[in-house]
DNA sequence: ATGACGCGTCATACGCGA
Protein backbone atom coordinates (compact mmCIF):
# COMPACT_ATOMS: atom_id res chain seq x y z
CA UNK A 1 0.00 0.00 0.00
CA UNK A 2 1.43 3.30 -1.03
CA UNK A 3 0.57 6.56 0.83
CA UNK A 4 1.80 10.16 -0.02
CA UNK A 5 1.86 13.22 1.68
CA UNK A 6 2.18 16.72 -0.36
CA UNK A 7 1.98 20.39 0.30
CA UNK A 8 0.82 21.61 -3.03
CA UNK A 9 1.06 25.26 -2.77
CA UNK A 10 -2.89 25.50 -4.07
CA UNK A 11 -4.98 23.23 -5.70
CA UNK A 12 -5.88 25.56 -8.91
CA UNK A 13 -2.25 26.58 -9.57
CA UNK A 14 -0.95 22.63 -9.33
CA UNK A 15 -4.09 20.97 -11.42
CA UNK A 16 -2.27 20.38 -14.24
CA UNK A 17 1.29 19.07 -12.50
CA UNK A 18 -0.89 17.26 -9.73
CA UNK A 19 -3.50 15.21 -11.86
CA UNK A 20 -0.72 13.32 -14.51
CA UNK A 21 1.57 12.56 -11.17
CA UNK A 22 -1.72 10.74 -9.46
CA UNK A 23 -2.35 9.29 -13.01
CA UNK A 24 0.94 8.02 -12.99
CA UNK A 25 2.05 7.32 -9.60
CA UNK A 26 -1.43 5.50 -8.31
CA UNK A 27 -0.89 6.30 -4.74
CA UNK A 28 -4.00 4.59 -2.56
CA UNK A 29 -4.13 7.63 -0.30
CA UNK A 30 -2.86 10.72 -0.68
CA UNK A 31 -3.25 13.59 1.54
CA UNK A 32 -2.42 17.67 0.50
CA UNK A 33 -1.73 20.39 2.50
CA UNK A 34 -2.21 24.08 1.52
CA UNK A 35 -5.14 23.30 -0.78
CA UNK A 36 -5.44 26.86 -0.55
CA UNK A 37 -9.64 26.66 -1.42
CA UNK A 38 -13.07 26.60 -0.15
CA UNK A 39 -14.38 23.04 -0.04
CA UNK A 40 -17.47 23.67 -2.26
CA UNK A 41 -14.91 25.02 -4.88
CA UNK A 42 -12.48 21.80 -4.70
CA UNK A 43 -12.18 20.13 -7.80
CA UNK A 44 -13.69 16.35 -6.53
CA UNK A 45 -15.14 15.49 -9.61
CA UNK A 46 -11.15 15.44 -11.72
CA UNK A 47 -10.25 13.23 -8.79
CA UNK A 48 -13.30 10.68 -8.32
CA UNK A 49 -12.92 10.31 -12.12
CA UNK A 50 -9.55 8.61 -11.12
CA UNK A 51 -11.30 6.37 -8.51
CA UNK A 52 -10.69 8.44 -5.04
CA UNK A 53 -12.69 9.59 -2.57
CA UNK A 54 -11.91 12.31 -0.58
CA UNK A 55 -12.36 14.57 2.05
CA UNK A 56 -11.48 17.88 2.63
CA UNK A 57 -11.20 20.75 5.04
CA UNK A 58 -11.07 23.91 3.09
CA UNK A 59 -10.15 27.51 3.66
CA UNK A 60 -10.47 30.34 1.79
CA UNK A 61 -6.90 31.95 0.40
CA UNK A 62 -4.87 29.55 3.30
CA UNK A 63 -4.15 26.38 4.43
CA UNK A 64 -6.50 23.55 3.97
CA UNK A 65 -5.99 20.11 4.01
CA UNK A 66 -7.47 17.24 2.06
CA UNK A 67 -7.51 12.79 2.07
CA UNK A 68 -7.77 11.08 -1.29
CA UNK A 69 -8.57 7.44 -1.13
CA UNK A 70 -8.76 4.82 -3.66
CA UNK A 71 -10.42 2.52 -0.59
CA UNK A 72 -13.89 3.65 1.13
CA UNK A 73 -12.80 5.63 4.65
CA UNK A 74 -14.93 7.05 7.66
CA UNK A 75 -14.58 10.59 8.48
CA UNK A 76 -13.33 10.76 12.26
CA UNK A 77 -12.38 15.06 12.48
CA UNK A 78 -11.70 17.71 10.37
CA UNK A 79 -11.29 19.68 14.03
CA UNK A 80 -7.47 19.16 16.19
CA UNK A 81 -8.99 19.15 19.76
CA UNK A 82 -7.97 21.56 22.30
CA UNK A 83 -9.58 25.12 20.89
CA UNK A 84 -13.00 25.39 19.88
CA UNK A 85 -11.92 29.30 18.53
CA UNK A 86 -9.12 27.57 16.34
CA UNK A 87 -10.49 28.59 12.82
CA UNK A 88 -7.53 27.71 10.63
CA UNK A 89 -8.39 24.46 8.17
CA UNK A 90 -5.05 22.06 9.36
CA UNK A 91 -6.55 19.07 9.91
CA UNK A 92 -8.04 16.32 8.96
CA UNK A 93 -8.80 12.79 10.18
CA UNK A 94 -10.07 9.65 8.82
CA UNK A 95 -10.21 5.60 9.30
CA UNK A 96 -9.36 3.47 6.17
CA UNK A 97 -9.06 0.12 6.26
CA UNK A 98 -7.71 -0.03 9.97
CA UNK A 99 -5.87 2.71 9.44
CA UNK A 100 -6.19 5.48 11.10
CA UNK A 101 -4.61 8.82 8.79
CA UNK A 102 -4.10 12.02 10.46
CA UNK A 103 -3.25 14.49 8.22
CA UNK A 104 -1.62 17.72 9.35
CA UNK A 105 -0.38 21.01 8.16
CA UNK A 106 1.10 22.64 11.23
CA UNK A 107 1.60 26.31 11.66
CA UNK A 108 4.53 27.99 10.51
CA UNK A 109 4.88 29.81 13.25
CA UNK A 110 7.25 33.09 12.05
CA UNK A 111 7.94 35.74 13.33
CA UNK A 112 8.46 34.20 16.50
CA UNK A 113 8.12 37.16 18.62
CA UNK A 114 4.40 37.31 17.41
CA UNK A 115 1.35 35.40 18.07
CA UNK A 116 2.33 33.65 15.59
CA UNK A 117 4.78 31.39 17.05
CA UNK A 118 2.78 31.06 20.61
CA UNK A 119 -0.09 29.20 18.36
CA UNK A 120 2.32 26.90 16.69
CA UNK A 121 3.18 26.19 20.27
CA UNK A 122 -0.12 25.09 21.40
CA UNK A 123 -1.12 23.35 18.44
CA UNK A 124 1.65 21.56 18.65
CA UNK A 125 0.59 20.97 22.52
CA UNK A 126 -2.70 19.94 20.85
CA UNK A 127 -1.18 17.23 18.70
CA UNK A 128 1.05 15.70 21.59
CA UNK A 129 -1.79 14.97 23.70
CA UNK A 130 -4.15 13.75 21.05
CA UNK A 131 -1.87 11.72 19.67
CA UNK A 132 -0.28 10.34 22.72
CA UNK A 133 -4.29 9.54 23.64
CA UNK A 134 -4.09 7.82 20.08
CA UNK A 135 -1.37 5.99 20.80
CA UNK A 136 -3.50 4.06 23.55
CA UNK A 137 -5.80 2.61 20.82
CA UNK A 138 -3.07 0.68 19.73
CA UNK A 139 -4.00 0.64 16.09
CA UNK A 140 -1.87 1.35 12.84
CA UNK A 141 -1.47 5.13 12.81
CA UNK A 142 0.11 7.46 10.01
CA UNK A 143 0.25 10.87 10.90
CA UNK A 144 1.61 12.72 7.83
CA UNK A 145 2.04 16.11 6.87
CA UNK A 146 3.36 19.61 6.76
CA UNK A 147 5.44 19.53 10.18
CA UNK A 148 7.06 23.07 9.64
CA UNK A 149 9.84 21.29 12.07
CA UNK A 150 13.29 20.68 10.91
CA UNK A 151 14.24 17.83 13.54
CA UNK A 152 17.89 17.67 13.50
CA UNK A 153 20.98 19.68 11.98
CA UNK A 154 21.39 17.28 9.32
CA UNK A 155 17.23 18.20 7.91
CA UNK A 156 18.85 21.86 6.46
CA UNK A 157 21.91 22.60 4.25
CA UNK A 158 22.92 25.32 6.69
CA UNK A 159 21.76 24.65 10.32
CA UNK A 160 23.22 28.10 11.36
CA UNK A 161 20.95 30.47 9.02
CA UNK A 162 17.81 28.40 10.61
CA UNK A 163 18.67 29.09 14.54
CA UNK A 164 16.35 31.94 15.32
CA UNK A 165 13.80 30.81 13.00
CA UNK A 166 10.41 28.87 13.92
CA UNK A 167 11.04 25.73 12.11
CA UNK A 168 14.62 24.89 14.15
CA UNK A 169 13.48 26.38 17.69
CA UNK A 170 14.51 24.99 20.81
CA UNK A 171 10.88 24.49 21.73
CA UNK A 172 9.47 23.26 18.53
CA UNK A 173 11.73 20.41 18.08
CA UNK A 174 11.38 19.63 21.45
CA UNK A 175 7.32 19.37 21.03
CA UNK A 176 8.40 17.20 17.55
CA UNK A 177 10.41 15.11 19.44
CA UNK A 178 7.92 13.83 21.81
CA UNK A 179 6.18 11.90 19.43
CA UNK A 180 9.15 10.37 18.54
CA UNK A 181 9.36 9.53 22.21
CA UNK A 182 6.26 8.39 22.69
CA UNK A 183 6.50 5.96 19.56
CA UNK A 184 5.92 7.39 16.81
CA UNK A 185 8.54 6.66 14.10
CA UNK A 186 9.90 8.59 11.41
CA UNK A 187 9.71 6.65 8.55
CA UNK A 188 12.52 9.00 6.18
CA UNK A 189 14.53 8.96 8.47
CA UNK A 190 14.52 5.41 9.54
CA UNK A 191 14.68 4.17 6.02
CA UNK A 192 17.74 6.15 5.12
CA UNK A 193 19.28 6.67 8.07
CA UNK A 194 22.45 9.04 7.54
CA UNK A 195 21.31 10.80 4.03
CA UNK A 196 20.60 14.73 3.74
CA UNK A 197 17.05 15.06 2.43
CA UNK A 198 15.09 17.72 1.67
CA UNK A 199 11.53 18.32 1.14
CA UNK A 200 11.17 21.37 0.70
CA UNK A 201 13.13 24.76 -1.07
CA UNK A 202 12.27 28.10 -0.69
CA UNK A 203 10.95 29.74 -4.30
CA UNK A 204 13.41 33.10 -3.72
CA UNK A 205 17.29 32.75 -4.14
CA UNK A 206 18.02 29.71 -6.43
CA UNK A 207 17.52 27.39 -3.27
CA UNK A 208 16.87 24.57 -5.47
CA UNK A 209 19.46 24.68 -7.86
CA UNK A 210 21.65 24.98 -4.79
CA UNK A 211 20.09 22.35 -3.33
CA UNK A 212 19.43 24.79 -0.34
CA UNK A 213 16.45 22.71 1.51
CA UNK A 214 14.63 21.79 4.60
CA UNK A 215 13.27 18.48 5.63
CA UNK A 216 10.21 19.50 7.04
CA UNK A 217 7.78 17.26 5.80
CA UNK A 218 7.10 13.80 7.54
CA UNK A 219 5.69 10.46 8.14
CA UNK A 220 4.83 9.17 11.44
CA UNK A 221 4.10 5.51 11.86
CA UNK A 222 2.60 3.97 15.65
CA UNK A 223 4.21 0.96 16.15
CA UNK A 224 1.58 -1.31 14.62
CA UNK A 225 2.03 0.71 11.26
CA UNK A 226 5.96 1.18 12.08
CA UNK A 227 5.85 -2.64 11.54
CA UNK A 228 4.70 -3.03 8.24
CA UNK A 229 7.15 -0.04 7.18
CA UNK A 230 8.70 -1.38 3.43
CA UNK A 231 9.79 2.05 2.21
CA UNK A 232 9.67 5.48 2.74
CA UNK A 233 10.76 8.53 -0.08
CA UNK A 234 10.21 12.03 -1.92
CA UNK A 235 9.59 12.89 -5.25
CA UNK A 236 12.64 14.83 -5.80
CA UNK A 237 11.49 15.64 -9.93
CA UNK A 238 8.20 17.14 -8.55
CA UNK A 239 10.21 20.25 -7.56
CA UNK A 240 11.62 20.55 -11.60
CA UNK A 241 9.93 21.76 -14.42
CA UNK A 242 6.99 24.37 -14.73
CA UNK A 243 5.11 25.96 -12.14
CA UNK A 244 6.23 23.24 -9.39
CA UNK A 245 5.08 23.76 -5.31
CA UNK A 246 7.97 24.41 -3.25
CA UNK A 247 7.93 20.60 -1.29
CA UNK A 248 7.92 17.48 -2.72
CA UNK A 249 5.26 14.50 -2.35
CA UNK A 250 6.69 12.24 0.69
CA UNK A 251 6.01 8.50 0.14
CA UNK A 252 5.69 5.34 2.30
CA UNK A 253 5.32 1.97 1.73
CA UNK A 254 3.68 -0.80 3.73
CA UNK A 255 3.42 -4.59 3.35
CA UNK A 256 0.02 -5.96 3.94
CA UNK A 257 -1.22 -7.54 6.70
C1' DA B 1 19.25 43.47 7.49
C1' DT B 2 16.90 43.25 3.17
C1' DG B 3 14.50 41.27 -0.55
C1' DA B 4 13.82 37.80 -3.66
C1' DC B 5 9.38 34.12 -5.67
C1' DG B 6 4.77 32.24 -5.95
C1' DC B 7 -0.17 31.97 -4.71
C1' DG B 8 -4.58 33.98 -3.84
C1' DT B 9 -7.35 37.98 -3.11
C1' DC B 10 -13.36 42.50 -2.31
C1' DA B 11 -6.49 42.10 -7.59
C1' DT B 12 -3.44 45.91 -10.47
C1' DA B 13 -0.69 46.05 -3.79
C1' DC B 14 -0.70 43.10 -0.02
C1' DG B 15 -0.77 39.03 3.34
C1' DC B 16 1.28 34.83 3.79
C1' DG B 17 4.53 31.20 3.34
C1' DA B 18 9.43 29.14 5.05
Amino acid sequence: MKIVSFNINGIRARLETLVPWIKKNTPDIAVFQEIKIQNEFFPEKVFADLGYKMAINGQKSFNGVAILSRLPFDLVSSKLPGDEQDEQARFLEVVCGGKRIVCIYLPNGNPKNTEKFSYKLNWMDRLNRYCHDLLELEEEIILLGDFNVIPQAIDCKFPELWKDDALYDDDVRSNFNYLLNSGFLDALRNCNPSKEIYTQWDYRNNAWEANNGVRIDHVLLSPLAADKLNDCWVEYNMREGDKPSDHVPIWIKLDKN
